[in-house]
DNA sequence: CGATCACAATGATCAAGATCAAGAAATAGC
DNA sequence: GCTATTTCTTGATCTTGATCATTGTGATCG
């Protein structure tokens, strides 16, 4: 999907927004929003908010990946949020960006200026009510993270990660259940680390460690081969039952 | 503030009602939630909900401290939320409970039976709006909690705990900024690495440690006092200017 | 008032993951 | 197509926090 198509794209014929912020508008609603939409884009590692700036716009992932992480003092840095496609940034009510966002692969989202989506908000209890329901997910798929990040290990930090990016990359998963999953890491080593609380060359090793044992295969970097996934579910420490 | 008051309280004059999911109801609004309201109370200990079972009610902390948590298969345990006075339990909108739900100490709550309650929601923003507006503080909360479990040291993660604490214990931060601050802590040593992905053995030694220093100094097994704040808030790793 | 039980502190040892240090592989730039 | 640079892998060593074991301290209850 490349930049003009998105550009060009008309809200009422967005193939994505049963996913997204406007997944219950009915039509008049849609009229609004698609007036008051545009398109940004940007360049993989390109910092598209600063933590403690203001925040003017809010949007939702058209395409592409985007981190959102927090860093201490000494430079020591946790990553918070992960956006992928259909995710809604931005928390309307605030004014300041409690986070750095950062894109993690070439980007494009579909933005609202923030106040007048606010506006739009108080008006329209559809896109309010949907902002809660994704919030909600958010807030659990937080407290899954944290389990993670407590108490995992490198290597079940390491195939849950990778469990998770296989199963947001929808695509992937239309595929029979006993085919092999194949896609490309949107995060670097160094992002991964981050997300899990682990150090680069943990990462590496831990990755390296579920080649050799057959739980993934690899080429170049970034392309993934899960013969099996329920295997590396196994890895994760995760329940089964759970997915 | 014991049972019988809290029974007794009456919606129009509970005086917590700003702070909780009621915050921005009108007159006729808090009506209707008086007319649907019932405490429950819990001793310590005690599962309020098993995750996985089906959620009947959902409800506001009147009086004490619960605690959220996630098992995984071989028995590991990580809190994933802690719920002091006035939070709100539930998720409208969701059939099942995602996690063990446990008494900290003895507890009161202020409860509604789900439906009911999901259908008030439809009728009345308000409602919707504030628990919007908690659900994204719990979603920073939970994403401030990220960063402590996976980048902060034990020593910075017992101080953190400890801080919270303090921070949320309104009362206790009433007096001057100078003065010490004393307060019981609500939570086991257990429970306490149960919060911050360590093991209980950890943070005693910790505890040990920062009371040595001259940090907090305890009584007893759960007294604590904070002689400087500041003092406390520099060990925890997190910013001054945070807060 | 002393026995019992839950909870906490402390010590000794171990291991997972961090840190430090080279190299190797992939990608981008010319 | 060949550098240059970024990104990744692997090895050696060290440190933090886990684990295992024991002792200590308060509460509770007969």
């Amino acid at each position: 999907m490349n930049l003009q198509q998105l550009v060009k794209r008309d809200c009422t014929t967005c193939e994505i927004r049963h996913n997204t912020i406007c997944g219950k508008c009915d039509d008049a609603e849609l009229d609004i929003l698609n007036s008051m939409k545009f398109f940004r884009s940007y360049q993989a590692g390109q910092t598209l908010v600063w933590s403690g700036d203001r925040m003017d716009f809010v949007g939702t992932i058209a395409s592409g990946v985007a981190a959102m992480s927090q860093t201490m003092e000494d430079g020591r840095t946790q990553m918070v949020g992960l956006l992928l496609l259909n995710d809604f940034m931005g928390h309307p009510g605030r004014e300041f960006a409690p986070y750095d966002v950062v894109a993690a692969t070439d980007l494009v989202m579909c933005c609202f200026r923030k106040k007048p989506f606010e506006e739009m908000m108080d008006e329209t209890p559809h896109v309010a009510q949907r902002l809660l329901e994704m919030t909600l997910n958010e807030l659990d798929a937080a407290r899954e993270w944290m389990l993670l990040l407590g108490r995992k290990t490198a290597r079940e930090k390491s195939a849950s990660l990778i469990a998770i990016i296989a199963r947001r990359n929808g695509a992937a998963m239309l595929n029979g259940a006993d085919d092999p999953i194949v896609f490309d890491l949107p995060l670097t080593r160094v992002a991964m680390a981050d997300y899990l609380g682990l150090t680069l060359e943990t990462v590496s090793r831990q990755i390296s460690k579920l080649c050799k044992d057959g739980i993934i295969s690899i080429e170049g970097k970034r392309r993934v081969t899960i013969p099996d996934f329920r295997r590396l579910m196994a890895e994760s420490g995760d329940d089964i039952s759970d997915f």
